[in-house]
DNA sequence: GTCATATTATGACCGCCGGTCACAAATGGC
DNA sequence: GCCATTTGTGACCGGCGGTCATAATATGAC
């Protein structure tokens, strides 16, 4: 029994990594199930013993992305003061993404919430969990930079969107893959640069708030 | 033959009209090209001699929202100094992401890179444009805030992308529903002002680069 | 008004894909 | 070695996007 589930393991395994070639090779939009279960060398049907759906591949390979992510994240978070080290979190990150971008896209396939509500709970829980320890993590380096004094704001929960939202905006970009027909004026290791600086900028700049007078939209 | 192209031209604007309807209702995912035809009381076949393609009708979609926005935000993007201007033009922006979160995912959807290479010349052109002059929008209000001395960052390249990323992040959220599952603390018209303000933190606060110390990172 | 011709609309049809399931193959206890 | 049970399989299904021969309709000469 033992054995049988160690034999059930790898080939699951296996099915995943020959998953993930086959959506680098092609785009993973037009692989199909017959082709990953053909190229692994197993019958279409075993392949849905191990995922319900394959909607439930996509999320596995992504969560597995966003889990190793997280960990090389924490293996340097205590790298100097709590600034910095957030900046080296940020910048390791977009480096990270650009070294996947079919992982990237396939992680914003997967946040979508007609996605997941076809997931099944399980699964559903999984996202849920890492995402609140993404959340926590930076509610910790920005907790932490304020008692450090590195931050001068009101509450973390001001800047906290600003930097979860350059954060979305870069994987965005790298999952549509760099800057496509655009002008070439810049190489993706630079515009990583300037957008991190730019989000520390953010926070430093942060008590900006009410500097610049704001313009209420009166539309209907 | 002019009151044929009429005709026509209503039709058109029917089932696009039916399919964001459509698209509202159910998901725009499920929405099938049957199902809209059924819905506009047009054969199904009638609905390929508009669109040559499922896509091609995202696609349109897609871009009338663009241009409907970008019409907007130039209706208003003479209020005040460049950066208040600036300003308002992002808020509204995100407003009107709120309102239409079909319409952004559309959006989304459109412009990843598999998608646009399986459309048509003619409309990757259009989207082409559209991207070009929202570009061209940007860096001239920040060409403008620099000259208007609002601004004093060494170039303008350097922040463009940290709004770019900022905009796109809003719009996954957007498109994701909102918080989701997470935490209500916060809502819609509260987390967009938090990270509109951090944009304007983040080119004020620009010349910042060089303030915290990089650290490389050496990864393989 | 009528009929021949050109143009436009249609839904039966095709290929393909995700997912199922009756059956085949393999495993393991005796 | 034999049977019971578990595991693997690919033929099959429903439904989708897209096509095309044909039906329906508009056009225009007389």
């Amino acid at each position: 029994m033992s054995y049988q589930d160690e034999v059930f393991a790898q080939r699951e395994r296996l099915l995943l990594d020959t998953a993930l070639e086959l959506f680098l090779q092609r785009g993973w939009e037009s692989v199909t199930v017959a082709e990953v279960a053909a190229a692994a060398g197993i019958g279409k049907g075993t392949v849905y013993k191990h995922f319900p759906t394959k909607d439930a591949i996509y999320a596995r390979l992504a969560l597995e992305f966003s889990r190793r992510c997280l960990a090389r994240y924490r293996a340097i978070s205590d790298v100097g003061s709590p600034l910095v080290a957030m900046r080296a979190v940020i910048r390791l990150a977009f480096d990270l993404m650009a070294q996947s971008p079919v992982e990237v896209q396939l992680c914003l396939h997967c946040e979508r919430p007609e996605f997941l509500d076809r997931l099944g709970s399980d699964i559903q829980s999984e996202f849920r969990q890492l995402d609140a320890e993404y959340t926590e993590m930076f509610h910790q380096f920005l907790d932490a930079a304020v008692s450090h004094g590195e931050l001068k704001i009101a509450s973390v929960e001001t800047v906290y969107w600003g930097i979860e939202a350059g954060f979305q905006g870069v994987m965005s970009r790298v999952a549509a893959g760099g800057f496509g027909p655009r002008s070439h004026t810049t190489t993706l290791p630079t515009y990583f640069d300037y957008v991190a600086d730019f989000m520390i900028a953010g926070l430093v700049g942060a008590p900006a708030v009410g500097s610049v007078p704001h313009i209420q939209d009166e539309q209907q």
